[in-house]
DNA sequence: TCGATCCTGTAG
DNA sequence: CTACAGGATCGA
């Protein structure tokens, strides 16, 4: 389910549930199959401490003692949780790692995407080459933005979908933004015009930021996100429904194999 | 660049 | 039953 925004709320919330830096209650001493990845590989986390939750675009990074780290990525329906009890474990639950004080990591996943894998010290590098700019970094200026849209024809929403133009970007944040910045999420990137670009740009911050007030916020509440109870969405999954702003009907189109939604009369 | 694929669940 | 799902990769 997560983008960017959720992502990051559950960053947050296994930061405190761990304590940053955390103690000795930490250590991993027992774990479950991670997949695609083998046991034996997840095995080498065993005898560490978590020592810090970090969050690059979509991924999760658990950092251990002796540096190396767990890459979680929790793809359409996974979720990242600290459990009470490994034992205590719902069927959907496809990893899990057991801590000294009783506790478990566990990777919740109904659909099985997600993915985890072990890696060693100074990879992320490598691990992220091809992974663009945190969207609040200055890194992604509006100049990289437009080197990226203008390398490429392919329509505005797939490169927004590509997490290489700018990262964390998912299926409902790119459509929010580009109703934001009342651009058709089907024209060619290297089309938009400076000014667009710059809508583009400033819709991209304010969307993602929004979200992640109000993800956050749902995370303070038991139960986690609820399905567009998180974020008020504009058009996302409206088919039908009156457009916000003209009152015409948003449209649903195909792309990239997903849905995309927008306003045709608003969005040119 | 497109379609298939990974998986399971849910809505129509 | 089919369509679709807040993602990403792979091969044709």
């Amino acid at each position: 389910m997560p983008e960017l925004p959720e992502v990051e709320a559950v960053a947050r919330k296994l930061r405190a549930a761990l304590q940053d830096g955390g103690g000795p209650s930490c250590e991993i001493v027992d774990c479950g199959q991670f997949r695609p990845t083998t046991m034996q590989e997840g095995a080498r986390a065993i005898g560490r401490r978590i020592t810090a939750v970090d969050r690059r675009g979509k991924h999760l990074l658990l950092r251990l003692d002796d540096g190396c780290f767990l890459r979680v990525h929790l793809r359409m329906t996974g979720n990242l949780t600290v459990a009470p009890d490994a034992r205590l474990r719902a069927s959907t639950v496809r990893a899990w790692f057991a801590l000294a004080d009783g506790r478990a990591v566990v990777l919740d996943d109904p659909r099985a995407l997600g993915r985890i894998s072990f890696h060693e010290p100074g990879s992320e590098t490598e691990l992220f080459r091809g992974l663009g700019p945190e969207p609040f970094d200055a890194a992604f200026s509006l100049d990289h933005l437009t080197g990226a849209a203008k390398a490429t024809k392919k329509p505005i929403k797939l490169l927004l979908m590509e997490q290489k133009a700018v990262a964390g970007l998912g299926n409902i944040y790119a459509a929010e933004a580009l109703f934001q910045a009342a651009i058709h999420p089907a024209r060619p990137a290297h089309k938009l015009s400076r000014p667009r670009l710059a809508a583009l740009y400033t819709a991209i911050r304010d969307v993602l930021g929004a979200a992640m007030a109000s993800a956050e916020q749902a995370y303070d509440r038991p139960g986690e996100f609820a399905e567009g109870e998180n974020f008020p969405v504009a058009v996302y999954g409206r088919e039908g429904e009156p457009c916000l702003r003209c009152a015409g009907a948003i449209r649903r189109m195909p792309q990239g194999g997903r849905s995309t939604y927008y306003c045709p009369k608003c969005q040119k």
